[in-house]
DNA sequence: AGAATCCCGACTGTCATGGTCAGAATTATA
DNA sequence: TATAATTCTGACCATGACAGTCGGGATTCT
């Protein structure tokens, strides 16, 4: 029951794109800087956030991504959902699962557990946007003024 | 964000200890009978449970395993930590977690996310008891008296 | 003694994760 | 127009988890 770090990159590339929401487009490098991740990577994860219809590209010199929807109208759901697919404890509650396909679906009893426990996540990842988690990073920044740190 | 089948064996095989649960102990080859599992699989997984604390076993002609503890007094929760370990959605809000191992602690802005998140699962799983599973499952068999499967 | 059972460690094949790399295509700007 | 900055793509790779199998040992009932 873990989210990948994957997706957790590409969340933290999707605030940093929500930040700069409005201005220009942002280069995965710039967010590789800031992030501290590798930029080879996020380009892979951008492109699938492109792909997912999250944000949208500029190629070239001042290229980069942007949003293609403000920052509180993104979820984290949507995120995750664009890098990992569905999120689904089991096959059986998933979207597509195709009716038959578990031969215990008749006397299965732990069913209503798991779609219980997929409401109950995708609850907490749809209430949550883009434009809170900048909204509370910002507060944390403005809160405690740090010195500038050595990293690693 | 998906629970792993060897964590749904686990869950399966217990319900079977849960439903035996007052007699005598049951085989894990019984188990794997009535669910149809690999049974070399699940002396594994049984093997985990026993040293999670959550049966005991007795070895021998008339041996098995049998809960260590009433049916409603084990959670699906305990079940799913003790075999998948804790279930955290990631490394810096579960139990173990050491501060300062993550670097951007101090301005991450989704880890209250993640905790929501992770308290939200706890909630779920730890809500439903195997007593609660057998409960239902009972209650499907006795409205659905079906033909004996040919299975396979 | 023999059968049923748990116990344990070693082994294996497949797949997702978490990357790296090389190079092509596009675009701004000097 | 050349060049630098960027996205785009596909191939590659190493590691570890998952899902199992296997062989044999230890224990206990009959």
């Amino acid at each position: 029951m873990r989210v990948s770090s994957k997706a957790h990159y590409g969340l933290r590339m999707m605030t940093e794109f929500a930040k700069a929401y409005g201005g220009g487009p942002l280069s995965i490098a710039e967010v590789a800087r800031v992030e501290h991740l590798p930029l080879a990577y996020l380009e892979q994860l951008a492109s699938q956030l492109r792909r997912g219809g999250l944000v949208e590209s500029t190629r070239g010199v001042h290229g980069g991504y942007s949003l293609t929807r403000p920052a509180d109208q993104i979820s984290v759901l949507d995120v995750v959902t664009v890098i990992e697919g569905e999120v689904s404890p089991v096959e059986c509650v998933s979207h597509g699962y195709v009716t038959g396909t578990c031969q215990r679906e008749g006397e299965c009893a732990s069913r209503g557990l798991w779609v219980r426990l997929k409401k109950s996540i995708d609850a907490v990842l749809s209430q949550t946007t883009l434009a809170e988690l900048v909204a509370d990073q910002s507060l944390i920044d403005s809160m405690a003024p740090v010195s500038p740190e050595p990293m690693r």
